[in-house]
RNA sequence: CCGGAUGUAGCGUAGCUUGGUAUCGCGUCAGUUUUGGGAACUGAAGGCCGCUGGUUCAAAUCCAGUCAUCCGGACCA
């Protein structure tokens, strides 16, 4: 039996993660590669569960205010060259347009690396009075980068991701904006994705090009690396000051007003199948599986096995639960193992056997529990089964995590830790060449300053001076 | 960008050393019997041997270049 399926089995995941990994992204068909490097194609499968984390996180945003726009894909190079550090930032991966037609382009167009001086320059010609502040905008869209190593989802040439930028009147709000995202960032991965995270500050050497303040949320995937999930930025008044985005405020002054931007990608898909996935491939969390419930029927032909089938899946979708009912000509056995290699979380069988005593079979992807439950009970069953199903992703995940977070005391005991995998927990001086020499040494790097400073070591273990912020170090990709 | 590996049907592969028109399995299609953990039999279809050029009477095979993917490093969401 092994033997046989061999073709097309999955690269067990501890015996080369880098390869499960992308056996999972082509074999549960959430992507394929397109002819040019990094530019992947996002199949229905794959582009599904993207659109479940748009609809959550675009309602989020409107709930807080924000409106959506979409702002134009290229970027007049003279433009982009306003804000210095930025284009210092991004200036080796942008791709570049300078033929239009048959004719050269003087200023050549930039393909968006992401949109801070599109949105800056245009809010320079829309605000003008304290009265056209806050500006909330977001956009989803794709940006591009002319990345030298590329891996589906976690680092392509181009990516979705939803990019918003906001003006705020006062320091305050736009760094209170600036954590309000961060915590919806976070929301997202306790109650949709089952991901948890740790959050915090990016130091001076890890923070966005062009920004005063980063802020991560950052996962940790089953190899014991990091993975960066999300960003916000607090840019203060450097890119409204460069772009002369000013406003009369009421006491009849100038001002120039402060600024964020926020965004996720499609690299969070990377993240889900890293975080949940096991050797029989993907494990999707409930609330972001294109699949929620598949129904695999045993002996189809059979009339109340029919019926019951039908008859489910009917009242299953009535109940707003993604729900499918596969009646192929494959045998059950084929039907669960597909199944499981798309990560769906709820497997129902029903045959004649379950219909004597009129129960149905229910199997959990995410620990193939089985549980035998009457058939009539399913409208509260399904929506239980697939909240516990969440809850048990999460409480898995975090407790991997937490498992692999170690309080280090020397620097022997650090490098170590991330030789090993995982975060280490430094109390660190905040000195770059302490950040540097722990890249040099490990090929780690830090991740994030948890926003709980407590200092349980006096001095920097890599360098023996006084010891001033906590701060994770990881090997990420 | 640097180092290593790989590219033959949808997938996995044989053939390459020593040039002669491509092997096998899975999958696909048709039919029959099947169906509670990847069914069986019979028959059929499917190939610019990654791409471009060179050597040769003749190239999957030899040579050069190029593109893509994977791994490791440097760089970044």
């Amino acid at each position: 039996m092994e033997q046989k399926f061999k073709n097309d089995a999955i690269t067990p995941r501890d015996q080369d993660f880098a390869k499960w990994y992308t056996d999972v992204c082509k074999k549960a068909e959430l992507m394929d590669y397109s002819d040019v490097k990094g530019f992947i194609i996002y199949r229905p499968y794959g582009y599904a569960i993207w659109e479940e984390i748009r609809n959550y996180l675009d309602k989020k945003f409107k709930e807080t205010g924000h409106e959506n726009v979409y702002m134009p894909l290229v970027i007049p190079e003279s433009l982009f060259n306003k804000e210095k550090e930025h284009v210092e930032g991004f200036a080796p991966e942008t791709l570049v347009a300078n033929i239009g037609g048959e004719k050269k382009i003087e200023d050549p167009l930039i393909i968006r690396p992401t949109s801070e001086v599109l949105f800056t320059s245009f809010y320079a010609r829309i605000v003008n009075s304290y009265r056209d502040l806050p500006k909330l905008y977001n956009q989803w869209c794709s940006v591009v980068r002319w990345e030298k190593t590329t891996r589906p989802f976690l680092r392509g040439s181009e990516f979705l991701w939803q990019e918003g930028h906001t003006l705020h009147l006062s320091e305050k709000e736009a760094r209170e904006e600036t954590l309000q995202m961060l915590d919806i960032y976070d929301n997202l991965g306790r109650d949709v994705l089952a991901i948890p995270f740790v959050k915090g500050r990016k130091s001076e050497k890890e923070k966005f090009a062009g920004a005063l303040e980063t802020y991560s949320i950052e996962a940790l995937m089953h190899d014991k690396r990091a993975l960066q999930s999300g960003t916000t930025h607090y840019f203060g008044q450097g890119f409204t000051e460069a772009f002369g985005v000013k406003y009369l405020d009421k006491d009849g002054k100038i001002k120039y007003p402060y600024q964020t931007s926020w965004g996720v990608s499609t690299r969070l898909l990377g993240a889900i199948i890293m975080v949940h996935g096991d050797d029989n491939g993907l494990v999707l969390p409930p609330y972001v599986a294109p699949i929620q419930v598949v129904i695999v029927p045993i002996r189809y032909q059979d009339e109340k096995v029919k019926n019951a089938c039908e008859k489910l899946l009917k009242d299953l979708t009535k109940l707003g639960i993604r729900t499918k009912l596969d009646i192929s000509d494959h045998t059950p056995g084929w039907k669960f193992s597909e199944y499981e290699m798309k990560g769906v979380p709820l497997r129902v069988e029903i045959g004649p056997r379950d219909l004597a005593t009129n129960q149905i079979t229910y199997v959990k992807r995410v620990n193939n529990q089985k549980i035998t439950a009457d058939l009539n009970d399913f409208e509260l069953a399904v929506p239980t089964l697939l909240k516990e199903i969440h809850q048990e992703m999460y409480q898995k995940a975090l407790k991997f995590l937490n498992e692999n977070i170690y309080e280090v005391h020397s620097y022997e005991e650090l490098k170590d830790v991330v030789n090993k995998g995982g975060y280490a927990k430094v109390c660190w001086c905040g000195d770059e060449e302490c950040e540097n020499k722990v890249k040099d040494d490990t090929t780690a790097t830090s991740r994030c300053m948890p926003f709980e400073q407590d200092l349980f070591e006096e001095k920097c273990p890599i360098c023996g001076k006084k010891a001033k912020y906590v701060i994770y170090f990881a090997k990420a990709y």
